[in-house]
DNA sequence: TCTACCGCGTACGATAGCGAACATTGCGAC
DNA sequence: GTCGCAATGTTCGCTATCGTACGCGGTAGA
């Protein structure tokens, strides 16, 4: 995917951690490569390990019992999948399958429930990405809810956008479809409206970003909620630990 | 409302507790009459008190910019409300208002965040809860993509139901409306249906529930899943607490 | 007792997205 | 090269829900 140099700290959640948790962590961190529509856990199964994602993104699905699916967040190199570990109910009814493909580093479970159950930085830290994920999950039960699907699909290109580095998506209209949780023709001519905005740039699985600016007047609040979220509670870690300070 | 004896365990959370934990908490339980439309937290506003609701039902609110509004999800003799303090972003974007007027418990935030960091068992069962709120949210998120307005009614209205004493519902059409992010005029046709189908009857801001069962016929699935979770994370919390046990 | 407003009923055109069907066109396997 | 399929384009009727408008009875407050 990716030729760079592979580094776990390409992984937000872990450049954030202090030398002191991290050196504990990185032993155990074990480079994966994630390929498009793996899945890494069924809905109601349990992970054998938690995902730091770092060029890849994991989609957080649910499938209905007549077959729709509907994406509830994801997860990219902002974020971890397997929160449920932590969170003490071991599963969810949620699948996490692979959006798109690329590298990420995994942590056998039961060595980041003992890490996460030290109960100092590393969990502060997971808890306030937890509130994030919650955020996402609300914005999109909001727009799912009130916006139109072109502004649905804007969303969803910047969240996405935003994880990679790389302004092309790997992705087609089929694929967004299955995210949004609406039929693929939808997609096709909500983008193809957008093209011939030139706004953006498609063809058979790839998908181009010309005009981020574009994206961003057409796309509804729910984008900056998330993203203003994500980045306060990601960003200054350090000046708000609760009662324990975080002294490096 | 309910003449009944006032009693903190009346709350599902705090019932749960062991008596050492709960020792610690109940001096510093205060009840409060939560009456309908009062506003407990505004958008990015922090609270000063967490909420026990025990007769009374508080909903997540998300208000857009054009002034639409959904439920993201509810919190009664379940829950808690303010899960956001020990998450550790203090704030959401989304508003707390009292959707069914009672009564409840509060705590003084940082007693609650101080009992939230012993990292004991109740944290553990703060968190499964808050992994409770998830799914329920990540459930408003697919049924609002994929569900009929009748079946998101009938998942309400049994969600609601469950966490009343009582079948019946002080509540307006106009007042449900703004629950589910639809018109008044939709749920009017909507409930008409369930009353002339004899499942529900209706009179003026008031909701009967004559038919459970006939409810749980029209619902969707989404209702079971939110269900089922919080039935699994929130019964068995003493055969789980992850690595330190909870001995009676 | 009267009246204003709240809660509900209903109707009508508009529209976004659905479901199904079918056309077109690259690209990869052979 | 060419064959087959994956990816996208396009159309048509359909339905749920919207936006708006207005009617009507019940109930609370003067």
């Amino acid at each position: 995917m990716f030729t760079s140099v592979h580094e776990p700290r390409q992984n937000h959640l872990l450049a954030t951690l202090q030398s002191e948790e991290y050196g504990r962590l990185l032993p155990h961190l074990e480079l994966v490569v994630l390929r498009l529509g793996d899945v890494l856990c069924e809905s109601g199964e349990r992970m054998a390990f938690v995902y730091f994602p770092t060029s890849s993104i994991i989609s957080l699905h649910y499938v209905t019992e007549d077959g729709s699916s509907a994406e509830i967040a994801g997860v990219g190199n902002e974020g971890i999948l397997g929160i449920s570990l932590f969170m003490g109910g071991d599963t969810t009814p949620s699948a996490a399958v692979v959006q798109t493909g690329g590298y990420g580093y995994r942590l056998k479970a039961d060595f980041m429930l003992a890490e996460f159950n030290r109960a100092g930085a590393m969990m502060r830290l997971l808890l306030r990405y937890t509130q994030a994920l919650i955020t996402q999950m609300s914005q999109t039960a909001v727009c799912n809810r009130h916006h139109s699907l072109e502004q649905q699909l804007c969303r969803w290109l910047l969240l996405t956008l935003d994880r990679l580095p790389s302004n092309e998506l790997v992705m087609t209209h089929e694929l967004v479809a299955s995210m949004l949780g609406v039929r693929r023709e939808s997609v096709t001519q909500a983008a193809s409206k957008l093209q011939r905005a030139g706004i953006i740039s498609y063809h058979r699985g790839h998908i181009s970003v010309l005009d981020r600016p574009g994206l961003e007047l057409h796309v509804c609040e729910c984008y900056q909620v998330v993203k203003e979220e994500v980045d306060r509670l990601l960003s200054d870690v350090r000046n708000t630990g609760s009662d324990t300070a975080l002294n490096a």
